[in-house]
DNA sequence: CCAATACTTGCACGATGACGCAAATGAGCA
DNA sequence: TGCTCATTTGCGTCATCGTGCAAGTATTGG
């Protein structure tokens, strides 16, 4: 248990969850110093969690193509797992802002969230963009050595 | 690299490594036909798997702010776990396309793919888009009821 | 009020992931 | 050849994740 020494392991108790993807984010490191930042809280591995598993994604592909709101039991059609998975998927992709949830009577519908969720990509590509388009760079802000 | 195929689980022989991931796809969903297609190579899994986790995104950003390649002991001062998981973490997201790796000696350097990686996201928002501009989408592919 | 419908939540389980340490590999250099 | 530096790999550990099942909650209709 004393492997992980001083970071992110406050060796037992709390667990608060997926603690260690809160921590290990050092703000500032030594090189790289403080240009391009936006890049830092646009890199925001909340969405990429969000998408990275086949389900939850094929979730979003179904339900963007589906281009309406779409109800739980709707989504869980398209794929193969229990009902309660997918609604767990569904608020997860909610939380992320994937997608937005709509109640209505009984029923939940999900959309997905078209402007917020594209223009988080291309700002995202923006910043990689703006942290070093082809020429520049060259003796940027990271030291060599 | 295929560094984590099988290891880490002497207990259950076949594992056939991150099986789910692979299977829960089902082409092509009930609703939701045949509109839209490219979404569905596009919100690659495997793309925001590499992203998802702060350490190694903290490390892109890292490399993406430096601009040039960066050594792996270069990179590891970005943040503070051990300097055998950054060299893990770094493959990894060379594997995924968001870095690329070129060996000079002993030392390897990693930058980011810049235009690959703001071509497939945008290339992703441009489909999300495609599939449901705002009027459009209303009867569309999948069947309300 | 009761039953049915549409989801959500609790719980347990097996798989996967991130990590550190130590040993191994590879590449220059004396 | 032997040594050191840079990185990778083996391995064990612990936390988290995805999943199914069963029970619980909310809402509508009879």
């Amino acid at each position: 248990m004393t492997q992980m020494s001083k970071r992110t392991r406050p060796i037992t108790p709390p667990t608060p969850k997926a603690e260690h993807r809160k921590a290990a984010r050092p703000a500032t490191p030594k090189h790289a110093a403080a240009c391009c930042r936006p890049i830092d809280s646009l890199l925001n591995p909340e969405l990429f969690r969000a998408l990275c598993d086949p389900t939850r994604s094929s979730l979003v592909a179904c339900i963007a193509k589906c281009g309406r709101g779409c109800s739980v039991s709707e989504v869980a059609e398209c794929c193969s797992v229990d009902l309660s998975v997918v609604s767990r998927h569904l608020s997860q992709l909610a939380d992320a802002g994937v997608l937005h949830s709509r109640k209505e009577g009984r029923t939940v519908f999900y959309a997905v969230r078209y402007s917020d969720l594209t223009k988080m990509l291309r700002d995202l590509a923006d910043s990689i963009d703006e942290c070093c388009p082809d020429g520049r760079a060259e003796g940027g802000c990271c030291v060599p050595r």
